[in-house]
DNA sequence: CTGAAAGCGCTTACAG
DNA sequence: CTGAAAGCGCTTACAG
């Protein structure tokens, strides 16, 4: 069916080897041949089989992604396609191909990690966090298959990871809402399972702590799915009959749903209460008013985190790489406060 | 290094050839050397190299999807992870593994496609359009290589393509509208090459003119990328002197912006001027007020694609198909008049 | 500079 | 029910 390098051989006269060392690019092979059989090559519409060359290279080329999250609602958030984004950039760059997972639940994740990892397909593996105990960590280590993990895992020192430093980005977005005046600060969508939001939370809690600003508990809103909604969230804190000045909310989609609530009660915002949230969402720009976030360089996660793994498969040595990606204070109207 | 078929036939005692049968679940195969074979498999944690199987089988099981618009933000749009999430859930079914083209520029859209069809990695592929001119598509379709398309193609006949029916949406948002007592209706992010926008936009005309609503073409904004926001567009056509009662924007989140813009402008939503877009888009629920849309379920479209395009390999004669994915308009408060 | 041969790890008619 | 052999389409030491 498909034209092979033994076809263009026969037709051009020359062995297999020969062809094959065209391709190649091997510098032994003499200009005229090369030139022939280049042509040839050409005219009959040759393309080299990918299987085939993986096998005899016992290399593929291929990157898997699993994505954990891609059962539920969640993965709709902008922040994974960023990432593929910056995955598929370093792959194009360095010719790899990147296989994703097709996961509905964990027992399907479970799979994919195992075929990917087992069955010669992947080289490496990038493993997007969702959850805390993420059962795919312990099975690629015990494996001994070379991944790297976009989060932090609850080890740092056996794995290779790229994340942003959540605490000081928890610490920073909270200063500024206390330099802004603000001491009644609400904090809500933390899902204890969640290293990010724990760690955005921490470092609420230390900035509160350094400014000599005692950390209400009540103000503390947890959430039991990153996908639960900041309306009802918000709403909680408001039946707990807090009325905070600033709420802080553990992802901009959070915020929206919080801002809607805070509008429906007559409360303007930033004037009565200020609202600032994470990850900077493209519609952070667009919402009323526009809000005050985190830009946590998605497209950066994705890019470090195959160009660790890239490492990682070539060097000689093994090591656990880690990879902090700056985060950025991006101040927009929701926590003006205009004194 | 790895455990092969030969190690554990050496150790089972028996042929590499019976190895493979017991793997493939052949039924000639006794009881007896079955378990002795699974039993060793296990011990030996072995695991079919899927390279080599697929180059056996001439059969990789590995489709990929090729994303046009990923080298932009557009990228980030909810669609399109709700689209991989339905391809994503067939693959998983049919034991297919999905590739993702790894792409900036229309040049490396061009090469991976290419790669996808020529190098033998996929068997089939599916094309998210983005583009009224796509390349692609006469690429695909010039070396004969199985594909779907998600979105409309230029020429319906030979292709096979899902989408919405992109008009009766259109026909069916302005619809409603009007019944809502709007005869000002504008309709603004129309991008010529885009053929979802031009359907959508002669639903609104064919709508208008059927209730005998002069088309004002001061009333449509067009939008030279889809990425363009619906706060300058919005803009834009207030500039024009044109104070419409209704607004439609292609996409939710041009809403978003115009909905800020119209805010900005003291004017209340819906009650001087009524919004509506499409996609429905999580945030739909939560913008202020909350956006009426059309559902256009983009998670079928995924799986439908996959759906066609693996009956596209699996059939003997060939056929071009065509799926056309039910929408739904959801009605929230941006449009309901309290009259 | 080029070719014959072995090998990558599997599958599958063909015999028996 | 099982094995020996050929084959999938490449690559790459080894000779020459």
């Amino acid at each position: 069916m498909r034209v092979t390098i033994n076809d263009i051989a026969k037709v051009a006269g020359v062995s297999p080897s020969t062809v094959s060392r065209v391709i190649a690019n091997n510098p032994k092979i003499s200009a005229a041949t090369r030139e022939k059989v280049f042509k040839i090559m050409q005219e009959m519409n040759y393309h080299p089989n990918i299987i085939a060359r993986s096998l005899a290279n016992q290399s593929t080329r291929i990157i898997g992604v699993v994505i954990p999250g891609m059962a539920d609602k969640a993965f709709q958030h902008p922040f994974y396609p960023e990432i593929l984004r910056g995955i598929s950039s370093i792959a194009y760059k360095n010719k790899y191909n990147i296989l994703i997972s097709s996961i509905g639940n964990p027992e399907e994740e479970k799979h994919s990690v195992k075929q990917f990892a087992c069955g010669g397909i992947t080289e490496g593996i990038i493993l997007l966090a969702s959850r805390t105990r993420n059962s795919s960590v312990s099975e690629l280590l015990k494996l001994d298959f070379p991944f790297v993990l976009v989060g932090k895992p609850e080890n740092d020192h056996e794995v290779n990871w790229v994340d942003n430093d959540n605490f000081a980005i928890g610490y920073q977005l909270t200063q500024h809402l206390i330099e802004q005046g603000h001491r009644k600060i609400a904090f809500i969508g933390v899902v204890p399972e969640h290293f990010v939001t724990m760690d955005r939370l921490n470092g609420y809690k230390q900035a509160l702590q350094e400014h000599g600003i005692p950390c209400d508990e009540q103000l503390i809103v947890e959430s039991r799915f990153i996908t639960d909604n900041g309306y009802d969230l918000m709403k909680k804190l408001l039946e707990r009959g807090k009325l905070p000045t600033g709420v802080i909310g553990c992802d901009d989609l959070l915020c929206f749903g919080a801002m809607k609530l805070i509008t429906e009660r007559g409360l303007k915002i930033p004037e009565d209460i200020a609202v600032a949230g994470f990850n900077n969402v493209p519609l952070a720009d667009y919402s009323h008013p526009p809000l005050t976030s985190v830009e946590i360089n998605a497209f950066s996660l994705g890019s470090k985190a195959l160009e660790l793994l890239l490492a990682a498969l070539h060097s000689e040595y093994q090591s656990f790489n880690r990879a902090i990606i700056p985060a950025k204070l991006v101040i927009r109207e929701s926590t003006l406060s205009r004194r």
